[in-house]
DNA sequence: TTAGGTCTTAGTACCAGGTAATAAACAAGG
DNA sequence: CCTTGTTTATTACCTGGTACTAAGACCTAA
């Protein structure tokens, strides 16, 4: 590779470093052909920083990322809760939510929302989903704000029936109906 | 802080770097009141490496699992698809898909399996659940190796009927039908 | 042709956060 | 008293940078 113009030179830089952030400058000089200043200069004018900070950066967010969908046990925001009874979380469609391509969220985020809501409410030490019945009333874009609210209907032995509810700003968006196992007494 | 034992400095210590692995040596040593070679020399001997090597590593296995489950569009792996018709994807259940307290793993993993795959299988560039019937069968634990086969069973204008079944590898474990609505030929 | 501008490269000093190796101080036990 | 374990200090070196100065390369307009 070869005295490539710069313009060029620094779309391929910024595309390299998003989907590989842990080059070192030096890999980049070598690759593009060019001095390591050349490198320094182009991505200060670019406004990218150095390595350390790059992946400083990605394992910060990547931690809170990862909190969010696989530490905790609810998914989202618990807002209020009547353990037995009914709950109310919230949460926000961020960008990695959506699918690229279509802006619209992936529909798993809201059944884990509405799931997480529905076992959290459950007076149990332990809960299990048996049935679920979800219907997907409306598309949901990046930035809205989710308000799911849930109801036990019914309570039969170790059965609970959850209704959950989510709705964006205007209306409702999201409906699901959980059969939801408590594991308290016996298997 | 003064004058711990060694012993239970070690274990400060490594309790310390789990829940921040962010600390510099200059901190930890502070905060422990020795030296910072002293504090080299325990992570020497604990096995634990520097500040750089921890935070490349979070960010490094952050990064594949954020692909898991943010990036990709299918949660698992497709083995096989036939566009329109069928598709098996195959998911391995890890420590972090599970519930600490009961080592059963949360129920919208094997939805969003089961979910993304019958959105893989609709033959058009865009489409949107809109209901889902879940069942749950059996609780699945850690290391368990899921199969998902999903299968179109009627199709209807823009919307398809899919059921998708999950097995381990002795038994089936969760079903789900799913009426997809592809948003190729307008709205 | 020449002066001025942009790009690129080189070189130096400095920094954080370490590794590696050596030596010295100190306490405690037998 | 000597040995042993633990801690601390010191020094040389490493990576992957920042910040700054300077000089050469190349193009363009007067």
């Amino acid at each position: 590779m070869k005295a490539l113009p710069k313009i060029k030179r620094h779309e391929i830089l910024r595309e390299r470093l998003i989907n590989n952030p842990f080059y070192t400058d030096e890999q980049l000089a070598r690759e593009l052909s060019v001095s390591i200043q050349t490198i320094r200069l182009d991505r200060a004018r670019l406004g990218i920083p150095e390595l350390r900070e790059r992946v400083k950066n990605m394992a910060r967010s990547a931690e809170s990322k990862l909190r969010a969908i696989d530490s905790s046990d609810v998914v989202g925001d618990l807002l209020d809760i009547d353990l037995g009874s009914r709950g109310i979380s919230v949460m926000t469609v961020t960008q990695d939510m959506v699918i690229d391509r279509t802006g619209v969220a992936r529909g798993y985020y809201m059944f884990a929302q509405a799931n997480t809501l529905a076992l959290a409410i459950i007076d149990a030490p332990a809960a299990l989903t048996g049935v679920a019945n979800v219907k997907y009333i409306k598309p949901i874009y990046k930035g809205e704000r989710l308000v799911a609210k849930a109801q036990v209907i019914r309570q039969r032995g170790n059965k609970y029936f959850i209704w959950v509810k989510i709705r964006n700003e205007k209306e409702e968006v999201f409906r699901a109906k959980f059969i939801v196992v408590s594991l308290a007494s016996g298997e």
